[in-house]
DNA sequence: CTACTTTTGTAGTGATCGTTCCAGAAGTAC
DNA sequence: GTACTTCTGGAACGATCACTACAAAAGTAG
């Protein structure tokens, strides 16, 4: 066994209280204050398991996208027709942004919207991982394209960025107070918005197609 | 005249910069050290003209209702029919979301979405004026669908929550860097998700319709 | 037991938070 | 000019921020 008094808490546990305040609050809100008192541990025993309060964050933000956040990666890896995958996608998002009993939300999306400058370094990292999310959407619509799942002329780059905009359109929603349903009909919605194959055409009595 | 001193600086113009300061921040991570140094002018000015932090935050936040953010309620207002009412909203969006020289997206929407439990209050105000808008937004596709112009199985609630969380996702991809351009794909996007009229049935050679 | 190692709670670090006191500056009124 | 009113800049308020020094506590090794 290792020497020394102990640890008194479990450092897992811990950090899954951490992921739950930073989750709710977001990294600047965040105080060492809320942390200690939420995990019931020490302030001094927090620096000692996690280092600093960056630190911390980052570790919590590994963890959350592997577990929480991975239903992203997953849709795309395992589902090979792009039109499922974003189904997929977004109903597991409906479904994951309002588990009871945890935060509402995305915590890579909400997490540092509004931040001071001293932590734009924080901001920015959350803001590069989406955009490897939406790179990965992006790729998989190219494919997908070539594949002919998907019309000839479509823009993968701009229906992954459609596609992203309602999941962070449905974090806040979930935010704003939304049920599970109510993100649902939100996902069938953009699924609508999904280009028509080659014999469909443009639908609607609509307009929309001034560009 | 008035007597005493007169003010140094114009309240009007201070507002302004404090409305970019909040709109760039947020509510929270706005400390009073950042608006003196932006607005050029000392603390105790800054609040003998406002108040305080919280009630130089709700004038700045109602001067941005009725100037940078009117454009959804004249969309609504002007635009007699529901469709080229969202497509309208939809397009200025884009376009003031992104505005040069103006930090991006939308002050209602990001301004407290982290924020410490003892901004709860700013939270739940922005929370609520953005209730009322989904809620204006619901009642003009209540209305459309009982006049025409949406089918009559239309979910007006659905619908508006579909539509202000595309609103939200592209407030969220401005901040991420989005130009002018990918928004307004992603507002194309969003309106290809709209209800079709009677005689055109489901679209795409999905399995969308499960429930 | 003693020697050693690691964690713990207390208390305190300097910095920054929102906010205010106060003395002097800058105007009007007479 | 003097009297009066209002605003400004500097300095400071207590509270909180992220973070840590320190010594007692709690374990293992011998």
């Amino acid at each position: 066994m290792r020497k020394g008094r102990p640890r008194s808490f479990d450092r897992d546990e811990a950090l899954e209280g951490a992921i739950a305040v930073f989750w709710e609050h977001g990294y600047d809100a965040t105080s060492i204050a809320l942390l200690t008192n939420a995990l019931g541990i020490g302030a001094p025993s927090l620096y000692a398991a996690f280092g600093d309060k960056r630190a911390l964050f980052l570790e919590a933000l590994d963890r959350y996208m592997r577990t929480y956040g991975a239903f992203t990666e997953h849709a795309l890896a395992e589902e090979p027709d792009a039109r499922h995958a974003v189904q997929r996608l977004l109903r597991e998002a409906a479904a994951a942004y309002t588990r009871p009993a945890r935060p509402r939300g995305c915590l890579l999306i909400t997490a540092a919207t509004n931040c001071s400058p001293q932590s734009a370094d924080i901001a920015a990292h959350l803001r590069e991982i989406r955009a490897v999310g939406a790179r990965a959407l992006s790729d998989k619509f190219a494919a997908a394209t070539r594949t002919g799942q998907l019309p000839p002329d479509t823009d993968a780059h701009a229906l992954a960025a459609f596609y992203a905009a309602v999941l962070q359109g449905m974090s806040a929603q979930a935010r704003d107070g939304a049920t599970t349903a109510d993100l649902q009909q939100i996902a069938e919605a953009a699924l609508r918005a999904w280009p028509q194959t080659a014999g469909q055409e443009a639908v609607g009595s609509t307009d929309a197609a001034t560009k």
